[in-house]
DNA sequence: CGAGATCTTGACGCGTATCAAGTTCTGTGG
DNA sequence: CCACAGAACTTGATACGCGTCAAGATCTCG
């Protein structure tokens, strides 16, 4: 779609493709209504979950009610591995959404592709702490659409799963400050606004420049 | 040293035990001077490092100059695993360093091991998000400085290895806030500054109230 | 002892947060 | 199918924390 792999790419396209990993035999599938908790901060990490449809995001709360959206997680992506026995995140399904759930002990029979997993799930938080650490809020918003576009298959038309709400506490920033940036980049028409959830990116190349 | 683990202790020194693996066989031991590069963004990943004595620093630079820190390591603690083949970071020693060399075969064998490093790396990764995405100048740097102590082994004086650059783009912030902050802490005897690198945590319970 | 690096401090400006309306979307019951 | 209510989103005015620029102090090391 974009551009092919330079050799300075920052995509983790490349990555993605240890996503793809099934981890056989049988298990669970479970459906979670929007909003609905899938794990809460203190329980055991015991179990390992795929998303089938739908999305998850992965938070923390301080204790003055400050957010942080540490993930998201789109349909074929595992998640719900932590180092440690307890959860130190929780877990909610952002909109209606169905995961494959696997226990403890399968898992630990895949500690090869595990260790796949925890790598990309490292390589996925450093790569967003560059962008919340350096960058300004346009450049937030652009990398984060450009991650998510890639991620949804690198579609240019792209339907947002999360509210702004959401995309604030993932990028460090207001709901307000999103908006704005929103219409900026609608005003420069980099992105296309068909409804505030359905965004059509107009100019890749724009849109990956500003991420740098 | 500071209060003992408390239900919702958010320190990762429960996590720490396995910074502890060792992993056996014969490797190589090397010495990197100062501000020496270790490993370079796009380098092949095929090592893995434990930190002997000295300090290491990850980072990544953006086009214009802005850094980000994404990781410290000190004595005891391994990196230079990444997912895929290529470093998307680059590793320099922060003082004189001495480190401790694996191949990737040797590694590969001990998947297990690595697993439970990459877990770790992950979650400091994603710590570190929340540091920096939801918290404000005074937060950040006292979650630096109760991190750093205990990984340090919970002494109340710490000596930094890293300047206040280093600090600063670790933390998303500028030499001159890094500063100011320090400041202001010292105004308030939460520490004492000995000299610029010697710090003194004086009152730890307000510094842990300071991170949430 | 001197020179460059590192750190601190001050004055000011900018980017984003905050506060406050107003608008649009969504889903539910009539 | 429409009406309505609440949620979600947008937009504007203002405030404030941190960045920027500049100068000076202190440390480090040859």
């Amino acid at each position: 779609m974009f551009a092919a792999t330079r050799p300075a790419d920052r995509s983790l396209a490349e990555l993605d493709t240890v996503a793809d990993i099934r981890i056989p035999g049988p298990h669970l599938v479970a459906t979670y209504k929007a909003g609905k908790e899938i794990y809460a901060e203190g329980d055991n990490v015991d179990k390992c979950y795929q998303v089938v449809v739908g999305a998850v995001r992965v938070c923390r709360l301080l204790a003055d009610g400050r957010r942080q959206v540490v993930s998201f997680h789109l349909a074929g992506e595992m998640f719900g591995f932590e180092a440690g026995n307890k959860h130190r995140f929780f877990a909610e399904a952002i909109t209606e959404t169905r995961l494959g759930v696997f226990g403890r002990r399968p898992m630990q029979e895949h500690s090869r592709e595990l260790l796949d997993l925890a790598l990309l799930g490292m390589a996925r938080a450093q790569e967003h702490l560059l962008v919340i650490g350096r960058q300004c809020a346009v450049e937030r918003m652009a990398a984060f659409l450009m991650d998510l576009s890639g991620r949804l298959g690198g579609l240019r038309q792209v339907k947002l799963p999360m509210s702004r709400q959401d995309i604030a506490d993932y990028l460090g920033l207001t709901i307000e400050t999103v908006s704005r940036v929103m219409t900026k980049l609608r005003e420069r028409s980099v992105i296309a606004l068909h409804d505030a959830r359905t965004i059509e990116i107009r100019k890749p190349d724009a849109l990956r420049q500003l991420c740098n």
